[in-house]
DNA sequence: ATCTGTTATCTGTGATCACACATAGCAGAC
DNA sequence: GTCTGCTATGTGTGATCACAGATAACAGAT
């Protein structure tokens, strides 16, 4: 389909005198997207934005009806997050969002340090001045949301995701940044808890302080300094949502 | 079942002074095995033993009908295998082994001094006597080898693994033992290519000697130098990969 | 009233069928 | 002889059906 269309477009456009050299750059290059695809994009994007709690259980045939589809391609999403640890299927054969006990959570949080650290390090190394600069714009979108009379946690955690993922995509190491994107997906539906602490931790909290000290550090092509600020900020939002002792366990 | 089986052993057993309190540690634990679980093992130990080259194509029903089920179990196991990075789908929709380009074998070798480097120096930590033991008795087993007039190559490869693994599930860390596998997952077709290099590489190879000082340090509670000793170990293991220019790209 | 044993409904798992697409092989034209 | 276009086979994807097991509601006994 793909190729008839490319050749309908040129019988119109350019008409007889032969196909110009650039023709395969200007069709659009397709792009697969099975049912199963979308459904694993959709849950993903569920549990990244934290709209899914821990514990939360659901079912094959229900997300299927809910999305229009048979159960068929719900299976294999599951499955797949089932392997990213997104999501786990309790002996009883039943599929829930995990929960997190704190020792889990601490885990992850080492686990965290050491690859953001990593990429974050590369990425000061590596960042070509485009990526420094978006870097930077979200930080600034961050303040300033922050600065708000009226703080929305909401926004600010979609900020602080992108200021990280653009960061880490800087390092330029795919296997690393998708990695690290599975660490996300565990920690969002507990991530939700944090800024649903209300508009004062948006305010109260270290992470404007980290953030400016990463871009800092990132500019000025410091990789150790980066990092340091980066495990801080990892550390003390960790800190936060231990001591809201709100995890099991 | 399983209740039911308890309450008859009682019966017989303990007559009709009721239930003593120890009865369900005696019961078998049920351990739930799907047929994809199997399928899923199946391939991931393929992968791990490296009997799986590097853009190998296979079909699902080709799988299917050498392990005598459906079609069904096996695409559940592949496609966790692809979202863990260990097989691949072409944009024809085609399944195999990925191939392991320079830049990114170069990838998961640093990322794999990033997270087992953190495991060694947490087992370092967290280790029993009993758990240093057995990777003691591991290096061993690879010294041995090693020694022998004609060294087993996958022996050795083996023994390596096994002491490797027994180091990283010392730190207690599951989610990071996982995370492991799933990176010794990715390269194990490649390392396949190590050992299959000839005994003489099991005998020139640096291993031995990292080997050796990483349970040196683990004896002496020493977590830097332990995580020096593997750095080194994982890193000259790749060197000499490299150099051997069988990596495309 | 509480507890036990049963039954009904539902859920995950696996098999089978149907379809769209990709690859390979072959025939025809230049 | 080389290349283009068609056809046949096979593959992944998705839907539907069948079955084992689990959960929960309910009836009966103590």
């Amino acid at each position: 389909m793909e190729h008839k269309t490319a050749s309908a477009d040129e019988d119109v456009e350019a008409g007889t005198e032969g196909p110009p050299p650039g023709l395969d750059t200007r069709v659009v290059r397709i792009v697969r997207q099975t049912l199963a695809d979308q459904v694993y994009g959709d849950l993903k994007e569920l549990l990244l934005a934290g709209r899914a709690a821990p514990g939360e259980r659901f079912t094959l045939r229900g997300l299927a009806s809910a999305i229009g589809t048979s159960a068929m391609p719900v299976r294999e999403a599951v499955s797949r997050l089932v392997a990213e640890n997104a999501l786990e299927v309790l002996p009883n054969r039943a599929v829930r969002v995990p929960l997190m006990p704190r020792a889990r959570f601490k885990e992850l949080r080492l686990i965290r340090c050491s690859l953001e650290g990593l990429a974050t390090e590369t990425a000061v190394r590596a960042a070509s001045d485009a990526e420094i600069a978006e870097v930077e714009g979200f930080e600034r979108l961050f303040a300033a949301e922050r600065d708000k009379p009226e703080p929305d946690g909401a926004a600010a955690m979609c900020h602080n995701k992108d200021l990280h993922f653009a960061l880490y995509r800087a390092a330029h190491l795919p296997t690393l940044f998708q990695m690290i994107e599975g660490l996300w997906l565990q920690i969002g539906p507990v991530l939700n808890l944090d800024f649903r602490a209300g508009p004062d931790r948006v305010r109260q909290g270290e992470a404007h302080i980290r953030h400016a000290a990463m871009v800092a550090a990132l500019k000025a092509r410091d990789p150790e300094a980066a990092r340091t600020a980066l495990v801080a900020d990892i550390w003390s939002a960790g800190d936060f949502i231990l001591s809201r002792n709100v995890l099991p366990d």
